[in-house]
DNA sequence: CTATAAATGTTTGACGACAAACTAGTTGGG
DNA sequence: CCCAACTAGTTTGTCGTCAAACATTTATAG
């Protein structure tokens, strides 16, 4: 049907063209792209920037906790503290009252990282999310958090 | 300064609360998770549905268009097409006025297999927005849009 | 109390994505 | 015309992620 093939505007979107999940896949890609580039000077990527807000804010909170928080396979965050830790960031200490769960803290040196991170952070939504007034942002975040409430209740027959 | 640890209702997010780039991470997070679930009885990610959505609006269309049309890098498109064209879903044909090009095009079960995979991705759709009004829905494009609008115009001083 | 189940952190394997380097083909300025 | 710069597709290497299997510790049912 919609056969035009736009030279200049991209090509015809088809069927994704009225995808919001398309949309917003798109809208992650360019948010990812700004956001990496903000931190790359300091090697930090969004899901590591998103362990050390959440340990700074929680600490001594176990990896399980974490994981869940920023929705991350726990094997997942063992390469990710791994590395952390080796920077001299965050610590790992074996819980006393529950020997299986370690007990996640930032270190001197991890907050006074995070402190400088925050800053760029603040820059790079300022560039996302600036030219939407601040009604539009609150929509936005709304509805955003409307989407993933959604949390995977149904089921679907095959 | 806010130190609750509310056991229920997850961890404090601290600095993490108030950025809209955090909530959209977590809705693309959902969003994923229950697009895959919907396509995985059809070996098919959400990736290589776009492909085959793309192609279909668009037959002969080169790689690089599509790569850029999805926001994949070209050699990643690579692989994905080897895989689709193996299973007989897409084709390669070299471009006759253009030798360094490919033309891609659905074959008829590709056409056929896209069908059945539109009405799970519309249930998936309902399922992902459908708590939505058409209004909030219609917002929610517009604002991820202004968001992918951004396109990385900006500098960052190091 | 004890045996079974569940949870936590880790290791390993598979996969999808990006980036750099390569080949082949095309284009544009001299 | 021609050669240098660019473009398209591919290959290879690396990295981040999930999933399954494992050992250790904790929780639970009988």
């Amino acid at each position: 049907m919609t056969q035009r093939n736009d030279r200049k505007r991209g090509l015809d979107l088809g069927f994704l063209e009225g995808l919001i999940g398309f949309r917003l896949r798109l809208a992650q890609i360019a948010l990812f792209e700004d956001f990496e580039r903000a931190l790359r000077p300091f090697d930090i990527t969004p899901t590591r920037f998103g362990a050390l807000a959440l340990i700074d804010a929680n600490p001594g909170l176990s990896q399980m906790q974490l994981a869940k928080a920023i929705r991350l396979d726990r094997s997942t965050l063992v390469a990710l503290l791994d590395h952390l830790e080796g920077r001299g960031l965050v610590l790992r200490r074996p819980s006393a009252t529950d020997k299986r769960t370690n007990e996640l803290s930032l270190t001197g040196e991890g907050r006074k990282l995070l402190g400088q991170l925050k800053r760029r952070v603040l820059d790079h939504e300022k560039r996302t999310f600036g030219k939407l007034s601040a009604d539009e942002r609150a929509q936005l975040a709304r509805l955003l958090e409307a989407v993933s409430a959604m949390k995977t209740k149904q089921v679907i027959e095959i």
